[in-house]
DNA sequence: GGCACTTGCTAATACGTATTAGGGAGTGCT
DNA sequence: AGCACTCCCTAATACGTATTAGCAAGTGCC
């Protein structure tokens, strides 16, 4: 038994008919752009007042099948995309996406049907879901998140499906597409201005696992050092398991015993590593930057108005999301698809945590 | 001369190709629900197993062409979705929606392409973009926004594609579904309160324009007033054609000329009106609520740290946008549609700036 | 009149998927 | 053997549009 007729849309064969011509005339007439000239002027206007009458509006589906394209750019987060505890984190990037998205001409697609509901961490969100690429029903597609699945990753360079990573990610046997900050730059002007403060002992504080961002600031910190015409002390590169670590004691051991007068901090996800600070300085033990001075490497997690004002370099998000959407429609438009790669510099924020040494070297050889 | 064969998705032909099976056994396989079940099990594994090798994803633009569905939820407002200075109006909406579609597991499509750059006023902004309704590449879609274009979502809702209001909006000829916040009862609560603090009073200060919103409130002010057993004084009712008129000058005439001691205030998009609000309590001549109560019918816009806490009715706004991606999910599974409702109610937010009546009837008589 | 060329239109087809009618092969029963 | 029936699969078609090849009529030229 067919369906009650549910009330169908006007199709261009509606107007061929009510015209008394052929729909591909309609075609030709109501988006045939060059080829639309070679139709008759009063053909022409009888399809567009036929048109105007049945309220035509085009089949959108239709036409992107017949294109092959459907102007839809994908924006995938390997984290839940709205945390509820990292929402500003994210906020600025989306902001990015949808404004450059919408200047090119495409919508938007959100892939946020991986996980459960959003807040669990990490809740077996794929990007390959049910055996099948959920990506590809968009053109191309906007990567994004601090835990990359490297397997799924390298998987996805493996077919030819254009995407841009926002942020520097690298993968074996394939070069991939992205927009990366300049930590190296902007890590190696904190030692430099660190350095112009009269700074000798500066101390990197990087994070415990090994990924770009944590390189490209080590690096930075190479470099910055070698710019100065400053030694290495590797003994001055120390890891960070957990932010608890982080303590009035520990720094005094490093200010003490290594002649330590500066830290250079790696922001962790969390706000954990916040909190430390807040607790080390919250007792009044330890004042920056009169007792050391610091400096956090990016942005701190969880920003709240009330927080200190870290000097510190912080990523430019929302530009760094809109370059990867002009990327990605750039190799959308490149007929012989090969990775596109961009750096933007990060912003320095002065903030109020670094200043000159302390006075007398302090308590080194009490 | 061909184009030189740009690198072409895979189809279900391909994979039955390599599977050595018909175009349609693979269609059943991978998205027959029902009619599926009748594939034996060693052809579905090879058709699976083909699609997974060749990186198989369906094209979206032929399912919803061929009237099925793609698992995806439009979101459109009618303004541009991240306005610079509208993101605190509009992020809690896009958070609900955002959280429901990945609940209810589909993804989520913004539309946006619509406008020029963000940030232009209702830059051309229409979903019958270039003669064709866009929307209806998605399932369903979530309408959101203050400016709605009438005439548009009354041509929407003459095509019966699914969808569900942000908010209550009315159209001649059609039944809309939508999740309303109920103004009448969050006003007339405030009515009541007033009423409660002993003011007798009360002057209503409406927007120029009539829209929903408006309407409801309005009905709530006459409502609050009936069950307090207050006469209503259409004097008391004002249209404020712009927030510059709200002046220290006008509100000594309402108070002494007309014995006003409270002020129920419509707030308006901009932020000009708590502009003017704190021209007026800035300079030091007015004090709320010493001098006068005055509440919000609404939540301020351009919610700043540092703004007064005026006392206010604020909308749950992360939860109706949640409850219209539910209703649209609802609407969806129906096999008869028919619209659906749904009224949420308001937080109220006491502040401080409603008190007690001044006391001696204030300048009145001097 | 025959030929080349232009103008204005149409028939046919492709895009990728979902769906339906129906076919071939096998099995069980009389 | 003949029939009924089940199980798996395929051919065919529709969805609405864009595009191309080509047809028919008209025009100009020799």
């Amino acid at each position: 038994m067919a369906p009650p007729e549910r009330r169908r849309r006007t199709t261009q064969r509606d107007i061929a008919r009510r015209a008394g011509v052929s729909q591909a005339t309609v075609s030709l007439v109501i988006s045939g752009g060059a080829a639309g000239s070679q139709i008759a002027e009063p053909t022409r206007r009888a399809v567009l007042a036929a048109a105007e009458e049945l309220g035509y509006a085009a089949n959108v589906a239709a036409r992107s099948l017949k294109g092959g394209r459907n102007r839809l750019l994908g924006l995938y987060t390997f984290e839940s995309v709205f945390p509820t505890d990292q929402r500003d984190f994210y906020y600025p990037f989306l902001l990015g996406v949808e404004e450059e998205t919408a200047r090119q001409g495409y919508d938007l697609l959100l892939f946020c049907s991986g996980g459960g509901p959003s807040g669990a961490p990490d809740s077996g969100r794929s990007i390959y879901a049910d055996g099948a690429n959920r990506l590809k029903i968009a053109d191309g597609c906007v990567l994004l998140g601090r835990n990359v699945r490297r397997a799924e990753l390298s998987a996805l360079a493996r077919e030819d499906f254009p995407f841009v990573f926002v942020g520097r990610r690298e993968v074996d046997g394939a070069r991939l597409s992205y927009v990366a900050a300049d930590y190296v730059a902007a890590t190696a002007a904190l030692v430099a201005e660190l350095v112009r403060l009269g700074h000798r002992r500066i101390l990197y504080l990087r994070a415990l696992e090994d990924s770009e961002p944590t390189w490209d600031r080590e690096q930075g910190y190479r470099r910055g050092l070698a710019e100065a015409g400053l030694p290495l002390d590797e003994t001055l590169v120390r890891r960070l398991a957990d932010p608890a670590e982080l303590t009035a004691g520990q720094l005094a051991e490093w200010t003490a015993g290594l002649g330590v007068t500066a830290l250079l901090v790696e922001p962790t996800e969390g706000n954990r590593l916040t909190a430390a600070l807040a607790a080390m300085t919250g007792t009044g033990r330890i004042r920056f930057p009169e007792d050391c001075s610091l400096a956090l490497l990016g942005d701190p997690p969880s920003w709240t108005p009330e927080s200190r004002n870290w000097t510190r370099f912080s990523l430019p998000r929302a530009r760094m999301a809109g370059e990867a959407v002009r990327l990605l429609v750039e190799l959308l438009d490149q007929d012989t698809p090969e990775p596109l790669r961009l750096t933007v510099p990060c912003a320095f924020v002065p903030g109020d945590s670094i200043g000159p040494v302390p006075a007398g070297g302090r308590r080194r050889a009490p």
